[in-house]
DNA sequence: ACTCCTTTCATACTAAAGTACTAAAATGCT
DNA sequence: AGCATTTTAGTACTTTAGTATGAAAGGAGT
């Protein structure tokens, strides 16, 4: 949360800057005004991806109608529990490994943590407890 | 169900003849009250586990609240829907193997079956497919 | 800075799951 | 009684899943 916030200060900041200097520029024309434009907009566009990259691994937060109390007391991280959300789709490690583009490898450490957490020896098993922890969607 | 009446009718005829049997021999002498007794108890053991193992074997008929016409329509047999309520429940093909007295290599046809005629790869996709059909309780 | 946690990935196995046939009883229906 | 389906089971593989372990990199908090 301090990070958000954090985050998000800098960004008006690095924009109040950006005014500043573009006005500067403008004033001295040593600059045209088309490149600070492009810089600005090329900024922003890095900074847009940044920031949907981060809001878009919902796991938890976005996480509808959800026990969330039950989810934090088993101490799921949110890759894991993203996991998880496929497995109950049906996807297989691999398929879950070229959704969320990584290796195979990795999504094989998130399962076997997840089933630790759970205490479940088997996907569908850990998908049968998710679902009466209220844990998973529907 | 005209099997269900054939078998009952067929045990009160039995219990019948045995009743006469008892009555004859008591009065001849040639056999003591005990030993029909006991007789009758043997029979009537073996009956119960009988028609506690046909009635015992309920899928389809006493699933709850399940939608019955995507079931038939599926053409899932009983002993297929059986092994999918144990999948759903997390168990192991050798699981469901011990727990419902048959060899592993049954339940593996039985799934292989099953997830034909889901159209799944996967057990997991299994649950997830008939979950949406209303096809599994919960 | 240091430390904990998370995420990533790899190797090397072991254990389940699934597929493809084949085949024999049993069950159910006509 | 005869036929279709279901249930059972086996063998022989191939493919996923899951475990164990080690390791590197980055984020977050003290």
């Amino acid at each position: 949360m301090k990070r958000t916030i954090l985050i998000f200060a800098a960004l008006i900041a690095a924009l109040l800057i950006l005014f500043q200097l573009s006005k500067y520029s403008y004033a001295s024309g040593d600059a045209s005004i088309e490149i600070i434009i492009a810089f600005i907009a090329v900024i922003f566009f890095f900074i847009g991806i940044y920031i949907n990259k981060k809001s878009r691994t919902p796991a938890i937060d976005n996480a509808p109608q959800v026990n969330k109390k039950s989810l934090e007391q088993l101490g799921l991280s949110r890759r894991e529990y993203e996991v998880l959300l496929e497995i109950s789709q049906g996807l297989s490690n691999k398929e879950i490994a070229t959704k969320l583009f990584v290796s195979e490898s990795t999504i094989k450490t998130h399962v076997s943590n997840l089933l630790v957490k759970l205490d479940a020896k088997r996907r569908t098993q850990a998908i049968q407890k998710a679902k009466t922890m209220g844990i998973l969607p529907n």
